[in-house]
DNA sequence: CCCTGATTCGC
DNA sequence: GCGAATCAGG
């Protein structure tokens, strides 16, 4: 990946915005987060005035008012290999996941290609965006890692068992 | 151990 | 210019 106009400015942005390197990395794709510093300091931005205090750290979604404690992680993991209908039965049966399968209000998404089931290959991510059963719903798209279904971002902020996260490693 | 940004230095 | 390795720290 090579630092385009377009990608630097995306940079610039999201870095003014507060995010830290590894997110910006991970919404970039194709760099770590050690590029992108690097090149924080290159273009000379690297002050962020706000010392907010400590690392924001993304944190867990605010306690809904009256729904029952949702599970720690999806119940099922969605494969590619999953038709249209069995994943929208799935959901369908199971409320509470849907609610679980999104990031919390307060972290930050990374762009998503927005694909469809059938345009999900090996290599794309497939965190689901919004409700399964309407119109919107997508797939993240995104290039996944080497060691499971999701994109960098999605890899570390789904809500994966933590058996999982530590093979990832 | 998770993460953060800062710096160095071979490429 | 680039970014992996490393450092220093929360």
């Amino acid at each position: 990946m090579n630092w385009t106009d377009e990608r630097v400015e995306l940079l610039k942005k999201l870095w003014a915005d507060g995010l830290s390197a590894s997110q910006i990395a991970t919404q970039l794709g194709g760099v770590s987060r050690n590029a992108v510093i690097g090149k924080v300091h290159r273009l000379k931005l690297s002050a962020r005035g706000r010392t907010s205090s400590t690392q924001p750290r993304a944190k867990k979604a605010p306690a809904t008012t009256g729904v029952a404690k949702a599970p720690s992680r999806p119940t099922r993991t969605v494969t590619a290999t999953v038709g249209a209908t069995a994943l929208a039965a799935q959901f369908d049966a199971e409320p509470v996941a849907r609610q679980v399968m999104r990031p919390a209000a307060n972290v930050v998404v990374p762009i998503s290609r927005k694909l469809a089931l059938i345009e999900l290959n090996e290599r794309t991510c497939k965190w689901p965006n919004g409700d399964p059963l309407s119109e919107e719903f997508s797939f993240c798209g995104n290039e996944a890692g080497e060691s499971g279904p999701y994109c960098g971002y999605h890899s570390k902020v789904a809500y994966q068992p933590v058996s999982e996260r530590r093979r990832a490693r």
